[in-house]
DNA sequence: CCGACGTTTCGACTATCGTCGAAATGTACG
DNA sequence: CGTACATTTCGACGATAGTCGAAACGTCGG
């Protein structure tokens, strides 16, 4: 169960154009990734504001750097933002929900966390 | 079909200690929401920082201000975090993800928007 | 009307974010 | 080894967020 500390680091990390951005490429990538050059070429940013955003990503632990031969390729970690729209659902109707609720929380499964 | 600078408005609402408690505990008082004077109490902040926050909360979608007699009530709105879980579910798994998804994507459903 | 109360705006301050080029670091190939 | 290449760190800068008290504003009850 994540707590509210860490939700607002992923939520954080998720709340920059450039961040969702790489993310985004990164999940659209699959489970491989993508290493920082291609990243970089892809969404047309500079090596150094890349690796600044992939930093806080990873700090978030939304994605993972994982050596590949000469090559660095990070990884999103799809069990954290899981986890993360876990928290968001059943924040999101908590207490007096009876009423509006479509579904019960947690049927809210993103990927497997591989 | 929320797009991108929605959603990183949206993701920044909520990535941020004092705004996600505002969120969750108007949520958390139901549909009628509450008033800024009981929020203020509840979360033992100052009336002006609530304020600054509800205006953010209210800038990016997420509540709304409703007179009510006297005093004011900010409800939360539920389709806004609808259409929020619905955007991170769908761009969670898009691309490759034949093999590593669970459900299919808009299953998400948080509350009906009342 | 007027006084009281609930709420927002204003002004000031500190801290952190986002960007990027230049330089440092590390990794593998020959 | 040493060279080439991929990636990160560093330093600097402007911009924006977050906090809060004091003051202004609006809305009602008397």
């Amino acid at each position: 169960m994540m707590d509210e500390s860490t939700a607002v680091a992923s939520l954080a990390a998720l709340a920059q154009p450039m961040r969702l951005r790489v993310f985004r490429a990164l999940v659209g990538a699959g489970p491989a990734g993508l290493t920082p050059g291609v990243l970089s070429a892809l969404l047309d940013v500079p090596p150094s504001t890349l690796s600044f955003h992939l930093k806080g990503l990873a700090r978030a632990g939304l994605v993972a750097p994982v050596r590949e031969g000469r090559h660095l390729h990070y990884r999103p970690a799809l069990g954290q933002m899981d986890a993360l729209l876990g928290y968001l659902t059943d924040h999101c109707c908590e207490a007096g929900a009876a009423d509006g609720c479509a579904i019960q929380p947690r049927e809210v499964a993103c990927c497997d966390t591989h």
